[in-house]
DNA sequence: TGTTGTGTTGACTTTCAACTCAACATTTGC
DNA sequence: GCAAATGTTGAGTTGAAAGTCAACACAACA
């Protein structure tokens, strides 16, 4: 399933066309097109993000189909040396989802007090 | 405390020139000046893991300083779902150095059964 | 049948990242 | 103090990201 496919489905089951969603993010509806037909890679983040709102999907969904991640947490965790770390170790770990699940656990238990 | 000061006295310490450096990572040594008085933004996460490499320091810290995610990790993270559920938590609880130190905690117990 | 709504394609544009090249300036060792 | 080593600066290059614009295709339905 590439980006092109998910996001003409998702778009589909919206009930949207080409031309409300391109006009709704500010984009050319053409360039939709080619998104769908995966003629162009993947547009930047923001614009993944806004056409998650459009279409109301959560937008992580279409970030990781795109390999992308959104620019709040690309620079947050960029700049945080702690944050590398933790991600170089759970990247050689290689997490299956479950894992990252459980990892989500532990991080609401971090501050549950 | 800018990429260039950083870079600028770990060179130092290293006891190498900009000319040195320059060459063994394959680039033009006036860039490597750039760098160093800030007058260019930093290089992509790739050219800094060979820097640190040729420098002896950890590559994280460099790239910490430069908000930059190695290839590898961006790619692995950004293509799963999970991780990035994961990381939009972590990006909105603001975690500290001590908590991403926690969570590395976490993720060694997860795998040391 | 023709016109309206929707999707596709090719060629081009604009912006930026990541540099190089040539010239000049400054520091360091003798 | 001068020559060699080292560092700085301005202008230009190259390639890729993120699109635009104009033209055409096609289906459906009045």
């Amino acid at each position: 399933m590439s980006f092109g496919t998910v996001l003409k489905d998702k778009r589909r089951e919206a009930g949207v066309t080409q031309r409300e969603l391109a006009k709704s993010i500010g984009v050319d509806f053409s360039y939709i097109s080619k998104l769908e037909n995966d003629r162009l890679p993947p547009p930047a983040a923001d614009t993944i993000v806004a056409i998650a709102e459009v279409l109301e999907v959560a937008s992580e969904e279409l970030l990781a189909e795109a390999g992308k991640l959104p620019d709040d947490v690309q620079k947050s965790i960029g700049e945080s040396l702690a944050a590398q770390e933790f991600l170089r170790d759970a990247k050689d770990f290689d997490l299956s989802d479950e894992e990252w699940s459980q990892m989500r656990e532990s991080l609401r238990k971090l501050r549950d007090d």
